[in-house]
DNA sequence: GTGAAAGCGCTAACAT
DNA sequence: ATGTTAGCGCTTTCAC
């Protein structure tokens, strides 16, 4: 079943039937619906291969993101492709792990599928990390990012404001009274040192307590080894007389394990020690006690990601902003529930 | 950059740079060289579009679940994507939700888009649901089911035995003295459907309480409010003075929930009652106490799916069994350890 | 408003 | 072992 086909079918030309498929003014009301018709009637789908070839685009974006088996990068793929289909667009997922030439290979790879524009889900690409292979690549096509800055010529960030989110966390801890608040933390991504610096920011204005041992850094790896590695150091803290009141944790998973170790030793029901995650997923709901969570936002970001692509991909680049900020929201459960004023 | 342009600058036939292409054994090694290396220096990569039209396959796998969002679908698409990419195949990633016209439209539109093979993931697909769009959809490609059955022509069905994985948690509870073991589940999908059956059977073989109140049904919604819920009628049960000594459930996210309900009443203090998920996801670990499940080995499904994706994309169809089923792994955590024999 | 025809970059059958 | 050439199904000038 080609355009031929249906050209035939129609006594018409295959310019015409082309014409027809691509919304073209250029065709009689009264042929136009003979074609369509027809390619209903034979129930015809054009080659998306042939329509490529000519083209050079198959309507396809490319998703690279480190791992779609985190729930948070899940969450941002499920939103973010929802989104492009709704709009006729394919997603193509590629998923690198966290080795920087697995990146650069499957970027490439994705370049050489010829996709029309990369959303890069998470921020996976450090700060210090080399990002030429991106710049490089933007040169190609549009490269958008959630929740990851790369101030670059066709690149465009979508992020949410965590600094201040996390800053406002301890800024609610500390006008309680809480002047030694742990920071635990996974990985320095964009999104890992906007946090910290939030903490830091946050500790100087309201002149907490600074001791290194406060702020402590768990390696990430994305499964349950990073909840049991933020307990046991939770657990050292507590015995070695380390004071905190409150805890920060930039990751839920982190937070959780925290919360485990206290649990464990009872600290929770002498005294109660505010606990407050990042990224408010599932597992903040299932911990016990429920954790507050700072929400960063997904179900804004990725919509307003997939935005502003469609806003490359079809109108005046200029127009578009090269950086979309959003404020967190801090969503409150019972291991700490913020004060009325 | 084209196929032509190395052949030029190599002073040979497009025929010839194709072949080293596509790896022919019909190039001498000395011409094969000389064209490697131009496109090396050119940095030439074939255009799939063209490819494409000619081979009509772009090296594309379909993959359709109900929601990335989800856990335990996205460690499923974590794990084909992973092993598909290492052997050259790109992922098309398409996510239905549970209406069943959005099923057939994104079938339909995987199968517009020409792609080699689907990878149906999870068990959206009811057994009393109407499955004749995949059933059509078989007889253009291949179509490869993870946890799901479908016996149909050129479907195959790559499953764990959950039945029997939750018989032998049942038979485990039984043995121990347990009469009356409440069991929630979610949705009746094929696996759903597979864990209710395996708990019947054992509660049928042991002789166990078969009070109707100890078998609940918790509407999916893939969402924390599905814990809530579970919670909800938990507490309800306990309240009614409905006896139960034990809980399983087909879905970590109900398990937690109901321990939750156990926690709050203070009753997992003066008896101790085993509670089991299903699906041995992150969850489990997040869970106070830290929550046995019994996992259907999405590790094990996902590898071997897509080596029965291979074998039928290049070999004889005739030698691919059409189901393969893998037993499933209790994993014991706090929340359950089973006696030693 | 419509048709004819020239590509798009590649594969594969057929020659040599 | 290598070259020639005819498609693959579509888009897009350019005529009419």
């Amino acid at each position: 079943m080609t355009i031929y086909d249906i050209a035939k079918a129609c006594d018409v030309s295959i310019a015409t039937v082309s014409r027809v498929l691509n919304g073209s003014t250029k065709v009689s009301p009264k042929t136009r619906e003979k074609v369509l018709s027809a390619m209903n009637e034979q129930n015809y789908t054009p080659n998306p291969f042939a329509r490529g070839l000519g083209l050079n685009s198959m309507k396809m974006i490319g998703i690279l993101c480190t791992d779609v088996s985190d729930a948070y990068f899940a969450k941002a793929v499920s939103l973010v492709e929802r989104d492009l289909r709704k709009r006729g667009l394919d997603v193509i997922l590629s998923c690198t792990g966290n080795e920087l030439s697995h990146k650069k290979k499957y970027l490439q790879l994705l370049l050489s599928k010829h996709v029309d524009a990369i959303i890069l889900i998470g921020s996976p690409f450090r700060e210090e990390m080399d990002n030429s292979h991106l710049e490089e690549a933007a040169k190609k096509l549009p490269i958008i990012t959630i929740n990851g800055l790369i101030e670059r010529p066709n690149i465009y960030s979508i992020i949410c404001d965590e600094k201040d989110g996390v800053r406002r966390s301890v800024e609610l801890l500390a006008k309680e009274g809480h002047k030694s608040i742990l920071y635990l933390y996974d990985s320095l991504t964009y999104s890992g040192k906007q946090k910290l610096e939030g903490y830091h920011l946050a500790v100087e204005t309201y002149g907490l307590d600074k001791n290194p041992a406060l702020v402590q850094r768990i390696p990430r790896t994305l499964t349950a080894a990073d909840l049991i590695a933020a307990e046991n150091i939770t657990q050292q803290l507590i015995e070695n007389k380390i004071p905190f009141s409150a805890i920060i944790a930039s990751e839920d998973l982190l937070a959780i394990g925290a919360q485990k170790a206290l649990t464990a030793f009872g600290k929770n029901k002498r005294k109660h020690i505010p606990v407050i995650g990042c990224n408010n997923s599932v597992l903040a709901e299932c911990s016990t006690p429920s954790l507050t969570s700072m929400d960063n936002r997904l179900d804004v970001l990725c919509p307003a990601a997939v935005e502003t692509l469609t806003k490359i991909l079809t109108g005046d680049v200029d127009l578009i902003p090269s950086k979309t900020i959003f404020p967190p929201l801090l969503i409150a459960r019972d291991s700490y529930q913020p004060r009325k004023e």
